[in-house]
DNA sequence: TGAGTATTTTGCAATATCGCCAAATAGCAG
DNA sequence: CTGCTATTTGGCGATATTGCAAAATACTCA
């Protein structure tokens, strides 16, 4: 059994807890879709450059997105596929707390 | 697009936020295999019952456990078996940030 | 009812996160 | 080298999270 302590629930909590914000979801999900430069996702995102700057870090810190440098910009791209079907995993329960909502309606 | 403050957005960050704590992902694997009580997560965890409970709140408000009371006893488990897809599929991840460090020290 | 156990809630201090600003770094063009 | 843009890093106040202790609640049994 894995304990609390073990490197396995600790970077398993370190992905999931970079995943947990929504700046750093919404970055996630362009990315995704396309390598994307700091500047680009610092107007999607409407934040200070300084701001997405530190959320990507912390994204690099958990291993789940690359960069390249091309001039002075910085494209970044999930580093592993396997993370959309992470998210993709929840819809399920998403979609459950909506029925759940609604029966508790009536 | 789905934008920051979609509800979509929101909702996934704020499950993914709560599958983010070594404690709240431990109490996730546990009760996955068999529901289990608060007195017995205890134990396992090694902390204060309030503590437990806390965490417990909010993997409920973020609709990923059930409860269901016998007795005095509460039981936790899973509301959604898609929670354990969403874990396992960042196993890739895991093993490229594995491959990635022992590249490193070479 | 009263004692005893299980759980949740409240309060609080320690710690961590967040987002902006300012400063530092890196790369390109002239 | 100088100026310019893109990005990262450091600092700081505001806010949120964490975990224990104490109080409140819920349930069972005698």
């Amino acid at each position: 059994m894995g304990s609390i302590d073990s490197p396995r629930i600790q970077e398993l909590s370190q992905i999931l807890k970079a995943l947990g914000h929504p700046t750093r979801l919404f970055i996630i999900e362009e990315i995704a879709q396309e390598p994307t430069c700091v500047c680009v996702l610092k107007e999607r995102i409407g934040a200070d450059t300084s701001t997405v700057s530190k959320h990507l870090s912390i994204l690099r810190n958990a291993g789940l997105v690359s960069m390249e440098k091309k001039g002075t910009m910085v494209y970044y791209s999930l580093s592993c596929a396997c993370v959309k079907d992470c998210i993709q995993a929840l819809l399920p329960l998403i979609e459950l707390k909506h029925k759940r909502y609604c029966e508790m309606l009536q």
